[in-house]
RNA sequence: GGGCCGUUAGCUCAACUGGCAGAGCAGGGCACUCUUAAUGCCAAGGUUGCUGGUUCGAUUCCAGCACGGCCUACCA
């Protein structure tokens, strides 16, 4: 007995009452995870129908002795039911008598208005089309623990309407990319996310092992190579909506897998991708929030053309910074930052990336073009006529984040070969020291002049939906398990 | 990886300086034929994240661990 007492925890109570309807409910022949079941969502049922079905899970159970309330959520919104005992055939009448909050039911019965303006159907017909064990969060509050909102994502999608929205609006944004984008001519393709060698960004990447070829590959870090192979292919316009995956820090900004567009223009440079990026983040904007001006954790951030534009060097000058002064670049990098990279001491570079992140990024909360960086640390792009220590390329900040990387495709095979030299002698550990012959290879064949384009979809998505986390905006982010 | 904060019933939250852990919702029972956070009454529900320590006594103080949040670092 007193064991007994102790099991019966409330979670527990719940579980085994509902477990006893389910066993109930079959033992009585009716089924209590149903089938298909036509009928009209909640939004399109008007006034005045006869035998309109409707089908959702019961959010809300109001009794009333011989009556009752029901709310029942769909995808398209909430229709109340009205339940009058008696007047249910004997199946409706059993299935009602073990309807919990939770379960998913279909009814049909004939629409009306309530005293108080409600649109409601009066029940005929009831079935539950799949029984609920376990009970939903508090009716009020919803679900509002941040961690079980992110482990548990069915549940928050049923609790917060809000967080419906957000997940509609980045579909509808990548509807939208991709629709702008196939209506210009791009070729929409698909490159291999398991990668020989990890190309086209610099991160630590994962491993992983293909048994029959006794393989290690690691998962892409950016699909920019392939791409451009592509282009040498023949292919002039191509964009690939890609998950990459990097094997890096967890934090608002960052999960180890996320989502990137790249896009390439053969014969066009830097300049044609900037008017491309400009045009199609304010096109998608516009189409999915009416408006040009949005607000972003209390900022306003106004995306109407022209955007601004501002050299990568003249940001250093406005800081009192000559960006080839070493020694003045690592007094002001000691101030705000560890002299430390991956256990390695930090190059003049890698200061001023720090800096840049520190002093110069967070001012740059309307959208702004960054343009021509280093060519120390764009290995892919091309350098500026006239001027061989700056390459061709932009970078794009939006509410002090950096959405878009975007530069003139380097295409010379012989300079690309020395960059990628550079490079690997400069690497960090846990990264492979290898040069990717292939992509050269395919540069010696002959790649036409082109621009490339990334645009970061999650932090893009954060923007449009005024969230800080990128947790917000991805449905499973990755977490430790419990 | 480092710093700060958090973890109490299925959910949302209380518990002053250490003194029997408390509500609302959900769940159970009763009443109620237009409610919508329905209402009223009754009863139930807890290893206070985990492991140690201090203390007559720990949800409360201390240490370690786990998970999360924010900041920071790496990266995009």
């Amino acid at each position: 007995m007193e064991i007994q007492r102790r099991r019966n925890m409330s979670q527990e109570e719940i579980y085994q009452q509902r477990m006893a309807s389910r066993t109930f409910l079959q033992a009585e022949n009716l089924e209590p995870y149903g089938r298909a079941f036509a009928r009209t969502p909640a939004k399109e049922i008007t006034e005045g129908e006869k035998d309109v079905s409707a089908a959702g899970r019961v959010m809300a159970f109001r009794r009333h002795g011989r009556t009752s309330f029901l709310d029942l959520q769909d995808e398209s919104g909430k229709i109340q039911l009205y339940v009058k005992r008696e007047s249910l055939d004997g199946e409706s009448a059993k299935f009602f008598d073990n309807l919990d909050i939770g379960d998913i039911a279909g009814a049909v019965g004939d629409t009306f208005r309530t005293k108080t303006g409600e649109l409601t159907i009066a029940v005929r017909s009831l079935k539950i089309l799949a029984k609920s064990l376990r009970p939903l969060p508090e009716k009020w509050h919803g679900l509002k623990d941040v961690e079980t909102r992110y482990r548990c994502r069915e549940l928050d999608l049923i609790m917060n309407q809000e967080v419906r929205d957000v997940f509609r609006k980045r579909s509808r944004l990548v509807e939208l990319l991709r629709q702008f984008l196939t209506s210009r001519g791009f070729l929409e393709v698909e490159t291999p996310m398991m990668h020989l060698l990890p190309g086209g960004a610099e991160a630590r990447p994962f491993v992983t092992y293909h048994h029959t070829l006794g393989l290690n590959l690691y998962l892409r870090i950016a699909p920019e190579l392939y791409l451009k192979r592509l282009l040498v292919g023949g292919f002039e316009k191509v964009f690939e909506i890609n998950r990459s995956f990097r094997n890096e820090g967890i934090s608002t900004l960052h999960n180890p897998e996320f989502t990137m567009l790249e896009a390439y223009s053969a014969f066009s440079d830097c300049q044609g991708m900037m008017e491309l990026v400009e045009e199609l983040i304010n096109s998608c904007v516009t189409s999915l929030l009416g408006t040009e001006e949005i607000s972003y954790q209390k900022e306003r951030v106004n995306f109407s053309r022209p955007w601004k534009r501002i050299r990568w060097a003249e940001a250093f000058q406005q800081l009192g910074l000559d960006w080839r002064d070493e020694k003045q670049v690592q007094e002001k990098a000691e101030s705000i930052s560890s002299e430390e990279k991956d256990g390695l001491p930090r190059t003049h570079f890698d200061r001023l990336d720090a800096i840049f992140k520190k002093e110069i990024q967070p001012l740059l909360v309307q959208p702004t073009f960054v343009i021509e960086y280093p060519r120390a640390i764009s290995p892919l792009a091309k350098c500026v006529p006239g001027s061989p220590e700056m390459t061709e390329r932009f970078e794009l900040f939006v509410a002090g984040l950096e959405i878009a990387n975007a530069y003139s495709e380097l295409n010379d095979p012989v300079e690309q070969r020395e960059r990628f030299e550079e490079q690997i002698s400069r690497q960090t550990p846990d990264r492979p020291k290898e040069l990717d012959l292939t992509y050269v290879t395919a540069l010696e064949f002959g790649m036409p002049p082109a621009g490339g384009l990334g645009i970061g979809i999650d932090r893009l998505t954060m923007i449009l939906t005024d969230n800080s986390s990128i947790r917000e905006v991805i449905l499973f982010p990755l977490l430790r398990p419990r």
